[in-house]
DNA sequence: TATAAATAGTTAGCAAAACAATTATTATCT
DNA sequence: AGATAATAATTGTTTTGCTAACTATTTATA
């Protein structure tokens, strides 16, 4: 993009980066809730990564899940609420938690999971594996980008 | 994505998209606050949808920006606050308005523009028009399957 | 060792997104 | 014409994002 002239018509290109992520985000929702599953989005995706990952603490779930430190604060507190996760103190740092999936919460996981891989599969329907690498590129360039500046 | 060995793989591929969605938000609005606008991004977008078309009503616009009417009685709300746009109420539909941008509002997107341009170039320097041309296609592709669920 | 600085987590306030319900107005349809 | 349906906008509730301020604990430094 070293052609400026170009600028003008890549106005749209943003918008549509986050159209896409607003309707996946809907749909996925609406799968969740047509369900049963009384969790949000957000919360299933805390879910996941601590389904990779057990014990995190709270700072380390943020990063991995690009959220800030107040919303995982807000979000282990609903899934702790739900019964889904526990806050276990950590006697090495005690201004840190564990936070793990309780046996709730894995059940969840496996009963959410072939919900989420079918709602995969429709969304990326089409694409081929080389589309699918264009996209995810482009996109971690503009991402990389943008954390230079 | 006929392959399902592949879903396993691609679980990345909505986190990519939502986080470089994000980070565009966050680097923008990092931009306007520097250069003292007082509008968010989500403002602005609006404020560029009237500047293309002036007058429309707030159902258009949300359609125009992705946006729900809801979102969009408080965008407005806020922008009229601040004397950017005004409700203009219209004749020949007494549920309607007319969203018209101010004088004030139009002299906000001449100053604003400029760093939004700089805010593009930026975020997609190093990428080919190709690259842009198939970053589209494949966000509207999967729009288009979502759409269609 | 005592003080300062860094880190983990929480809280509060505003903006925004999704959804449902409500009001006012206009369109439709016997 | 009168009842019904559709449309435009608003309001309320919950969740998330961002910032800033705050507490508690740990680490670094003088």
């Amino acid at each position: 993009m070293n052609n400026d002239a170009l600028l003008d018509v890549e106005y749209m290109t943003g918008f549509m980066i986050e159209r896409s992520s607003k309707r996946m985000k809907q749909v996925c929702q609406q799968i969740l809730k047509e369900n049963g599953f009384n969790i949000t989005v957000d919360q299933w995706v805390v879910l996941q990564e601590l389904n990779n990952n057990d014990g995190q603490g709270q700072i380390a779930l943020a990063n991995s899940t690009f959220k800030d430190a107040p919303t995982i604060t807000r979000i282990i507190d609903l899934l702790s609420q739900k019964g889904y996760v526990e806050r276990v103190n950590n006697p090495e740092d005690r201004r840190r938690f564990k936070i793990c999936l309780t046996q709730e919460g894995s059940q969840l996981i496996q009963e959410v999971s072939p919900h989420i891989y079918a709602f995969r599969k429709k969304a990326y329907e089409g694409l081929n594996q080389d589309q699918m690498d264009n996209l995810k590129e482009a996109l971690n360039h503009i991402f990389d980008n943008l954390n230079a500046i």
